[in-house]
DNA sequence: TTGCTCCTCACGTCACGTGAGGTGGC
DNA sequence: TTGCTCCTCACGTCACGTGAGGTGGC
């Protein structure tokens, strides 16, 4: 296990404070990989990937408690299922916004903005976070 | 205009204090309809389902001020258009969805379930919503 | 010694209300 | 008069950090 990176140096490669790092780690959002016998934290490099992940998922809305829960969740979820749902859902929403007053259409709009905030946000999950 | 209601009838009927309607009120997130010579709040009934509204976007994760500014915004936005654009990227995420970590997987799950409530309230609201 | 780190307790800020109390309409 | 309402000022709670200060490792 090689290069692991003290409190300081995974703060400014994240871009956040020292004091931020601390608070996700008491927090149990992250995990130093391992502690020096003086109880120093030392962190995989990957925990830079991860607090960027912690970031945007923060960005989309969701607590730090839920992002935490997520990650100490046990099973893999049945994607493929909830995209298919979600899909089919869409398909009824096309038709209906045909057919809509102007201010739902505006409120639906601003709530279909952030649902794709959302799955723009999972989709670059998918592609790059480590699997910490 | 007929059956206008007082604070603490409105307040009944959409399961909110009266506190809370004043409150609502005074952000202009809701407007009486008119006011009577000693300045008491007559509301629209209305006002009833778009309290109602207002809770199911506030618990999708929606601030209040946004609400308010989506109820004030002007034109008609590319409902439409942004729902053809969601479409696509879910057919990319349910690609990725094949061969991605189970960390990840789980995550994105949860985003899906989120993006899923926002369409589900979006639908909704297309179809529920008084154009107040 | 110097600067780093840990931990803890407290404070800061913001959103979303809620309480209370004095005022006037009904 | 009674209960309703308005308004205002303050307080309560929770999430998300941040400050400061004493401690020990490097």
């Amino acid at each position: 296990v090689a290069n692991l990176m003290r409190i300081s140096e995974l703060a400014q490669a994240a871009g956040v404070s020292k004091r931020t790092v601390d608070f996700y780690t008491n927090l149990g959002l992250i995990q130093p990989a391992q502690r020096t016998t003086g109880g120093y934290r030392l962190y995989n490099p990957l925990t830079v990937e991860l607090i960027g992940t912690i970031r945007q998922l923060e960005a989309s809305g969701m607590a730090l408690d839920e992002i935490s829960a997520q990650f100490a969740a046990a099973g893999p979820a049945d994607l493929a299922a909830i995209v298919t749902r979600l899909g089919n859902d869409i398909e009824t929403l096309r038709t209906l916004a045909e057919t809509s007053g102007t201010a739902a259409h505006t409120m639906a709009t601003t709530l279909m903005i952030r649902a794709h905030h959302l799955i723009v946000t999972a989709t670059e999950l998918l592609i790059a976070m480590p699997d910490v």
